[in-house]
DNA sequence: GGCCTGTATTGACGTTCATTGATTCAACCT
DNA sequence: AGGTTGAATCAATGAACGTCAATACAGGCC
């Protein structure tokens, strides 16, 4: 039920330049636009948000999500799977329903990519 | 020459509740969305790569962007419109050429929505 | 003025994407 | 087994997107 992530953000702490430290080659580009075309689209976002909101190591429910939105239940399983794909979540299926969280970590990498490099002496 | 920003990634600290502490509601949703999805495009994304590599209040010509790609002038400047209007860079003429810089703040103010909520008594 | 260079806009084309109804699959319950 | 519910897949459609050639615009230079 979960065999097509994509591991894309940043493995090791020390391995991601980051996007303001230098220009990303081509393949890097790649790879972290398909995580940022994940989060592109509002009802994405909210589900994210949703899924996001139970903290780390929570869980919800598809049944909890599906009925949010003025949405077919298909288009909503079809957003879960791109944001599957990308890397951003993964689900269970436990019993008759399938619950989806937040891949540990997935966030804050994404997060330090973005931010922009300490002017100088500040170590966090 | 610059009119047309989005404006929405957070004017104030303490106005964002983040991706993770709340569900988003439908508006804020389709704002953040308009972000990333600029971000999810991987010209685009080296193209904001180039410009913030360049560090806070730094430019880039276009010039120096539109040969680092194997795409026409038109198609690069097209990016460029785009990541302008989803209010991460802006732009000014200066003569015959026009240069490009990252808006301050928004690339960290993005990477404060997206970054989990500190466990507790962490205040960076 | 006229010409040249750098950049933006327009219009068109092919591709990708979001959405849906219909169907299928998975698990539970008699 | 048959029936029911929750969720994923399929097939089709219309909209949005990325790209380019052609054109238009802006500023410098002769």
């Amino acid at each position: 039920m979960s065999k097509q992530e994509l591991e894309v953000i940043g493995q090791d702490a020390t391995c991601c330049p980051g996007l303001a430290a230098a220009p990303l080659d081509e393949d890097r580009a790649a790879d972290l636009a398909k995580v940022f075309k994940a989060l592109g689209d509002p009802v994405r976002l909210r589900l994210m948000s949703m899924i996001a909101s139970r903290g780390q190591g929570g869980e919800v429910c598809v049944c909890e999500l599906t009925p949010a939105f003025d949405l077919s239940q298909p288009t909503i399983s079809h957003h879960l799977k791109l944001l599957r794909q990308a890397g951003l979540i993964d689900c269970e299926r436990r019993g008759t329903w399938v619950y989806y969280w937040v891949l540990p970590g997935v966030l804050d990498k994404l997060a330090a990519f973005l931010s922009t490099p300490q002017p100088a002496g500040v170590t966090a």
